[in-house]
DNA sequence: GTGCATGCAAACCGTTTGCACTGAT
DNA sequence: ATCAGTGCAAACGGTTTGCATGCAC
């Protein structure tokens, strides 16, 4: 996914900001900046150390703390694949409908689109009388080509966990 | 949905210890009547509670223990509904393809089945080179009878979260 | 100057694990 | 008799929080 939307998304953190009236500290700026500068899924834990790297004062406590605001801007969403470990997904800003699947062999999460499966969502909304806010949709999979011809194709393709 | 699979999921458990070489124990047959007695879905907390009412020597390591043995025989599936909060879901046995909406209103979770979703599902599967092994669709919403008319009507039908 | 934001370290909390004992096979 | 299964309590690991200090506004 392009990460052409790095100035767009910075501009729309800092109007969620100036909205509730919350400060840009030099901290934020750093952790704002490190991730609308990826386009990878990245852990709490690696977002403090690329964040530390570039200031030394920026704390795990900050970086849980500003990940909760990206997150409740929506510019950045949570994704819990099992297992306790959590990982956070830079792309919704301008994918805000992609899903997930996740491959078992080489432990990489492979994005993928779908306008049926939308429709779908639609349709069973519509059914249940819900408006969906939110959705998770993750499918766990083996690879076919690593049991057939001993590689994971997906290993350049996708996205790291962890 | 009807809890009339008690028998039968407690007969597919018991193959499933068998070919495992398993032992079948006294804490292991508490816990397993009390998951197949029940069609809600339950926290590990309560599990631990409900099976201690009828056997006061089981203990939390031995629920957590027997949980993943559950969840590994595929007839219990771990449902993480965010915030690290995780239930169980015991009706995995008889509808092993439904899915979940979470109503943000009330907290509870009601089920759905889709046979689109499904077909979806094997297409993206195809698409992408991948033999899935699980998958995890859920919905989070807000119910429109509520903000209409003020009452949701997932208050009775659904079943509570933790 | 005001009071939100921060770093630090301790607390938290659900889950897992090491160990010596127990009991199903 | 064997060794998987157990209870207990300590450990674990990611996340949150209380508090005194710092800094954006």
């Amino acid at each position: 996914m392009a990460r052409s939307g790095k100035a767009g998304a910075t501009r729309r953190f800092l109007e969620f900001l100036r909205r509730r009236r919350l400060r840009l500290t030099g901290q934020r700026r750093v952790i704002m900046d490190v991730v609308f500068g990826t386009d990878r899924h990245f852990t709490a834990d690696e977002l403090l150390a690329w964040s530390r790297r570039r200031d030394r004062s920026v704390s795990r406590a900050t970086v849980y703390r500003t990940l909760l605001l990206l997150t409740q801007s929506g510019l950045v969403r949570e994704l819990d694949v099992g297992r306790g470990c959590v990982v956070y997904d830079p792309n919704y800003a301008h994918h805000p409908h992609h899903h997930h699947l996740i491959c078992q062999d080489c432990q990489r999460i492979v994005e993928f689109e779908s306008e049926a499966f939308s429709r779908l969502e639609d349709e069973v909304s519509r059914r249940l009388g819900f408006t969906v806010v939110a959705r998770r949709l993750q499918l766990t999979g083996t690879c076919d080509a690593l049991r057939t011809r001993g590689e994971c194709p997906h290993r350049s393709r996708g996205r790291r966990v962890g």
